[in-house]
This record gives C-alpha cells, structure tokens and sequence, in this order.
DNA sequence: CGTCTTTGACCCGCGC
DNA sequence: GCGCGGGTCAAAGACG
C-alpha cells in the first residue's frame, strides 16, 4: 500500500481490503487471503480503503465479541457478522440507514495483530448528500439513536469543523477530511488519540457533499482493555453532547435531540449543512 | 408499533 | 469440478 501514514499515532492505511492485506496473519495462507480479498473484490467489483485508527481503551464489543464502529456521520445498520478465517475477532457488515437505498456499507473488525485497533473498511458510496439527514420527525430514514443495550451506537453527526479539517491537513494536507463522514475522527483523536488519514481521504472528502468515495477503511486502535463500556466509559469522560457541540456546533442536539446527562444517546447530525 | 441487533443459511467468486 | 471463504439476505427476538 503506498498510501500509508504511520505516524506515532496515527497509522493510515489505504486500498487494501480490510483484513488480509492489512495484516497477514500467519495463520492466514496468502492463498486463502487473495482469495479472500479477490473474491471480495470481484463479488462487489469495487475496491475497498482501508484506515487505521486507534481508540485509547475504547473498544466497544458486542456481547458476541464484535467490535462497534465508532461513531461517524452516517448511521450504519448491522446487517450480518462474520468470523474471518484467520482472525480471532468477527467482522460486521454495517450498512448506511442514514438515508433508505444508500448502497453504503462499511465493514469493522479488529485488527487480528493489534487487537487495540479497529479496521473499518468503507465501501460504496452514499447515495445522498451529506450525512443523515435525521430529520427528527423522519426517524425512519435515520433512526439513528443509540441504544444504550446495543454497542453499535448511531454517529454522531457533527457538522464539519474547521478543527477537523486542519488536523487533517496538518497531518496532511492533501487528504483533509472535511466530510462529515469522518467529522467524528476528530472525536477520535480527542479521546484516543489516533487518526491516520490519507489520500483516500480526499477523495471521500472531496464528494462528501455529493457522495462519499467509494471505499474507506479506518483502523481504530483502542485499548486492549476492557473495551465494551470503555467506549462509553470515554464518552462519559467526553460527554457525546460536547462532541456534537464542538464538531457540530451544537445545532444537531440542541434543536433536535438533546441527550439526557446520564443518556448515551447519540444523535447523528444530519441535518442541514446551513 | 417500529426499528435495530443477532444468528443462521444461502449464494457468489476464486483458488486449487 | 470441488472446496473454502466472504458477503448478503432473511427471520426471530429485544428494546425504545
């Protein structure tokens, strides 16, 4: 891969298929992983990006042992998990709820070598602009709440800061994430501490507005700990509203949906970019 | 009542 | 042609 950015804490990895080519695990063949991966490019004929992020000791887990996704712009439906030949940890199948019809699907699972890292593969796009449009009284679009019983939580939906951006650009300037897709890898960065990002970014960002880049993966490194409330745990350290305050400005929460102290309720932002 | 999560089964594609 | 593995769909259960 050579778009790759590692850097102290930030690792970014791009254009391969999430789990074999991100890391080979000696106990998975190349065969069996290029057939993987080859199959999976071929079923889905498209090709997938892979990001590396990691998450300090926020390792939400599905009581099956799946990793949850940190929250993004998007809500994202679980639709199916799987065990990976090769890696200790399942991966889930997440698709885009924010809007009905979106193709968008993304992938997470652990990184069978550093545990401590999620790998969110992204692919196809979103068929419509911008994040969820969660209209409050169309909650069946983006019925995007997290549920305090369900790990996979809905995203936050910060509007795009600048803060972001330039922490993007700073690491480089090239990729800026200023989609909302990734509006919450400012969270990330905030309460972990790694967020790698690439070229690939760019082009997601680029037309976030119109539709996200086809593929992104992001790889989550996260405490090894224990990682099922940990997340929350965080969040309770960085309260999901100041998040939203402080990415989205407040306007999704506040109008809308303001969670309750105690309340993990995360609403994803959709709403009007202005 | 509606939606989401979880689990199992089925189908597709690739490698051997 | 067969087997392996991954990805997706569907049904059931649980929760808000």
């Amino acid at each position: 891969m050579d778009a790759t950015f590692n850097n102290n804490r930030h690792q970014f990895y791009s254009g391969d298929p999430l789990d074999d080519s991100d890391e080979k695990g000696p106990d998975s063949p190349p065969s069996t992983s290029a057939a993987a991966a080859a199959a999976k490019k071929g079923r889905r004929g498209m090709k997938k990006k892979v990001v590396s992020v990691r998450i300090n000791g926020d390792t939400p887990r599905n009581s099956s042992g799946s990793t949850t996704p940190p929250p993004d712009s998007w809500a994202w439906r679980k639709y199916g998990q799987k065990p990976i030949k090769g890696s200790p940890y399942p991966r889930a199948y997440y698709r885009c709820s924010s809007s009905k019809g979106c193709p968008a699907r993304k992938q997470v699972e652990r990184n069978r070598l550093d545990p401590t890292m999620l790998v969110i593969s992204y692919s196809c796009e979103h068929n419509h602009s911008g994040p969820v449009s969660r209209n409050i009284n169309n909650h069946h679009q983006a019925a995007a709440v997290e549920k305090p019983g369900s790990p996979e939580s809905v995203p936050v939906h910060p509007e795009p800061e600048p803060e972001v951006e330039e922490k993007f650009v700073d690491m480089g300037e090239e990729s800026l994430i200023t989609g909302d897709e990734f509006s919450w890898f400012g969270e990330m960065e905030t309460t972990s501490s790694t967020v790698l990002e690439n070229s690939i970014f760019s082009g997601c960002s680029s037309g976030l507005g119109d539709s996200i880049s086809s593929d992104v993966a992001m790889l989550f490194p996260m405490g090894d700990n224990d990682v099922d409330d940990s997340l929350f745990a965080d969040l309770g350290e960085l309260p999901e509203c100041s998040l939203v305050f402080r990415h989205g400005g407040a306007r999704g929460l506040a109008a809308d949906e303001q969670p309750a102290a105690g309340q993990r309720r995360i609403t994803p932002w959709c709403g009007t970019t202005t």
